[in-house]
DNA sequence: CTGAAAGCGCTTACAG
DNA sequence: CTGAAAGCGCTTACAG
């Protein structure tokens, strides 16, 4: 059980200054309504008291929080950190405060992320992808919080999105390769399960495989783990197989830049012997060589878009989900078989 | 202005349960003192309700929050992610929350977020690096707020450090380069300004030539932002000289990689024609070809390491500091001139 | 095992 | 421009 320190209160910085805490909440909220004698020597109280509002009592006495909560599946990767950061500007722009917690990628810890950043008083939140538990959607509907939903887009939803369609960008970047040649294609992709980001990613490849016919063939998908590590041993268990494809699609680049790296130990040539193309484009993708052919996800946009959508919504406006593009990066991974 | 939405309270419950909210409360934080029967009804009623406690209620009712802050730099790259992972995990098992905010490598940004940390109810902070202005320290002081740093670490200073000798780590890669045989080097180093961690990097890197002697020269430091672009563009800035280094030290593997993608547009050989070094060793170290030599930052350990400190602090103990080690990693980018 | 009631630190009509 | 006082949603001795 953890003790808070005996922070000073308003009743403290009132007694220093001589005057009713009334007025030093007024010189802290509208300072217009204090005279500047009084706001000046009230500011220099609390400066040597290290005064600070006490968050409880604040949302207690307004009903008002000015925070939003942000649950993402995980901070260990660039993916959705700038996003964030462009999310966070234009939150502070709004003078909102944003909190940020991650979830591993698992559906009971972000329900519980969710409930102690309402918790902490989160008057809306930013949530990544659509699939979750009932027990998570029930809640967020009965205590009717605001949130919007990034990195995923879907039509004839009543909930708010800033995000893209995942399926039809695996499509496309699947027609890409199926164009170039390919014929024999396996694909390596995230977890699926908890993941729809993932899952219809995989769908997208299975449609754009089936929609081109032409004996274009997935011969395998092996869903993993998104790390270099795994990545590189998801290939290595395609190259052990019997048919070996000669392109390999990834769900996205740590996946694909895995790929790579354990391609060269291997001494297999990409793109000579087998095309490998990512997905999100991320910094790694330009960094390894060669370079990753990959699907631009639109992160700064999604960040910038999630912020305007929970704002309209927090001001009890009802805003259009805004759908928006990704683009394939041509780079050096992918070429003819 | 926001409004809350209305959330169920305590009394709703009670009233839906039809008992007193004393009963509700212990129900929820010390349920062996209730009825089991009575118990079960209550928390089938949260259930339904979607009730959550108010967090401004609790703490100022308890004087306990539970939670922790932790203010980083930046969340747009993996430097931080994994050992505030860890961080998180060694807390969750002690039932603490962590709120994450991140600075932009900003000091005034920092304490406007170690503030909001505190106004939200943290028990403690986790914070990067040890130079802040005093304005910053005076009120981390005032308040006696426990807070632990993280990413350095300083002889002879009271408070709590959870890292490595930035300054050493740099001087042992500096020796080894000059080991190596170089003599003429260059380094490319992050803004020094409010970054102990970047200014440590380059004092070491100043010591481990002065100190070897024998004709070894620092050529020139550039200090830049993080960033793959400006990485390179501080190497071309380097290879435009009338002098040219034999090798680079990076103060982070970011700039470093932004020196090998670079070099490899501009046709230079690594190491070949010049040697490259960097600093952290996060995933693009090894991802990049050729695969940076590097020194390994130990963010796991430290991640353990702050939590448990932090830990000891919150329960009113005195831990002491722990000094981490970094290692040199011996990959492909140094190579003798 | 349960309840009545005080009090945590704020804000905000309402007066003046 | 300032103050007295009620009330926000909880927890916690204190009784029973």
């Amino acid at each position: 059980m953890l003790k808070r320190k005996d922070s000073p209160t308003l009743e403290d910085v009132a007694r220093a200054a001589r005057v009713s805490t009334a007025t030093i909440s007024r010189s802290i909220n509208e300072p217009d309504k204090v005279a500047s004698e009084t706001r000046d020597r009230i500011a220099a109280i609390i400066e040597e008291l290290g005064y600070t509002p006490n968050f409880g009592g604040r949302v207690l006495a307004s009903n008002r929080s000015n925070t939003v909560g942000a649950v993402i599946p995980t901070m260990a990767n660039a993916m959705f950190a700038s996003g964030l950061q462009v999310f966070q500007e234009v939150l502070s722009g709004a003078s909102i405060t944003l909190l940020v917690a991650s979830s591993s990628y698992n559906a009971q810890t972000e329900l519980e992320q969710i409930k102690s950043l309402v918790a902490h008083g989160a008057d809306g939140l930013l949530l990544i992808g659509s699939a979750r538990p009932v027990e998570t959607t029930r809640f967020l509907e009965i205590r009717k919080i605001p949130y919007v939903i990034a990195w995923c887009y879907q039509h004839n939803d009543a909930r708010f999105f800033a995000g893209f369609d995942n399926a039809k960008a695996a499509d496309e970047i699947t027609t890409e390769v199926l164009n170039k040649g390919h014929r024999q294609i396996a694909m390596i992709a995230g977890h699926s399960k908890q993941n729809d980001r993932s899952k219809n990613r995989i769908s997208g490849v299975c449609t754009g495989i089936k929609n081109y016919g032409q004996g274009a063939e997935l011969l395998s998908v092996i869903e993993t783990e998104y790390s270099l590590e795994t990545g590189g041993d998801a290939f290595e268990e395609l190259m052990n197989k019997q048919t070996k494809p000669t392109a390999i699609i990834c769900g996205n680049d740590v996946l694909a830049a895995g790929v790579i790296i354990r391609a060269k130990q291997l001494g297999i040539d990409i793109p000579g012997q087998v095309s490998v193309t990512g997905f999100d484009d991320i910094a790694l993708a330009s960094a390894v060589s060669p370079a990753l052919t990959t699907v631009r996800v639109p992160q700064l946009e999604m960040g910038k878009a999630a912020a305007e959508l929970l704002l309209k919504l927090l001001a009890k406006e009802k805003p259009h989900s805004t759908e928006l593009q990704t683009l394939i990066i041509h780079r050096d991974s992918l070429a003819p078989p």
